[in-house]
DNA sequence: AATATATATTCCTTTATAGATATATATATA
DNA sequence: TATATATATATCTATAAAGGAATATATATT
């Protein structure tokens, strides 16, 4: 599954958004989420296998942590995109440097 | 349509991955790509309404061209993300730093 | 005005995936 | 060992969205 693919799930985002504030254990995921626990469960297991969790066990619970080196690749993907954005400011920082410059004639 | 679910979509990186050399009309995306006309005008338009792409008219083409706004949004969602991981990145200098001083004892 | 060309839209079918439900597995505890 | 708890998986169904084919629309050209 592609990396935008798995981000375009609203709920695979909100698990991914929640772990971010630490390391959380399936049932606390369930309790602060609109989801069953299966369905969580199942999240968990296409973001795992897609490298943006990791497991450990702790007793009976898995302990979920997240794990953001596949967004690396989101980021390259925007990269050439966000030159152009940069460009564009720039262009327009320009221009009104030069309306400031014609303003003070 | 969500901005993730819109980059999920293959095809449609693809057009924009195009468009990103330049502006195009619609005909001569078609050539470079493997989607009937009627496909990509169908892309076009999600791409479109989503802000990714605006169109001018050029006689019985229309000129596409590419808009990096909407990017702006993956950009800040990744934004956290991409704090842990130079975090992590720094942890890592810092043990690396400190293994080279053990060395130095 | 009639025809050709470029693009958009509509309708239909197929497919991928999300969630519900039931159940399996693994670990802890009595 | 039996039972409870936490998590994972399998099966089924519903749904969103992608692509094909046909057609509509808009502009250009004769």
């Amino acid at each position: 599954m592609h990396v935008f693919t798995i981000l375009a799930e609203p709920n695979r985002r909100l698990l991914l958004d929640l772990l971010l504030e630490g390391a959380e254990p399936v049932s606390r995921l369930v309790e602060q989420v609109d989801m069953s626990q299966p369905v969580v469960s199942k999240h968990l297991r296409i973001l795992r296998d897609a490298g943006f969790v990791s497991v450990k066990r702790d007793g009976q619970r898995r302990l979920y942590s997240i794990n953001p080196k596949p967004l690396e690749e989101v980021d390259a993907w925007i990269q050439p995109y966000r030159e152009i954005w940069s460009e564009r400011l720039d262009a327009l920082e320009n221009h009104l440097g030069q309306t400031e410059l014609e303003s003070d004639r």
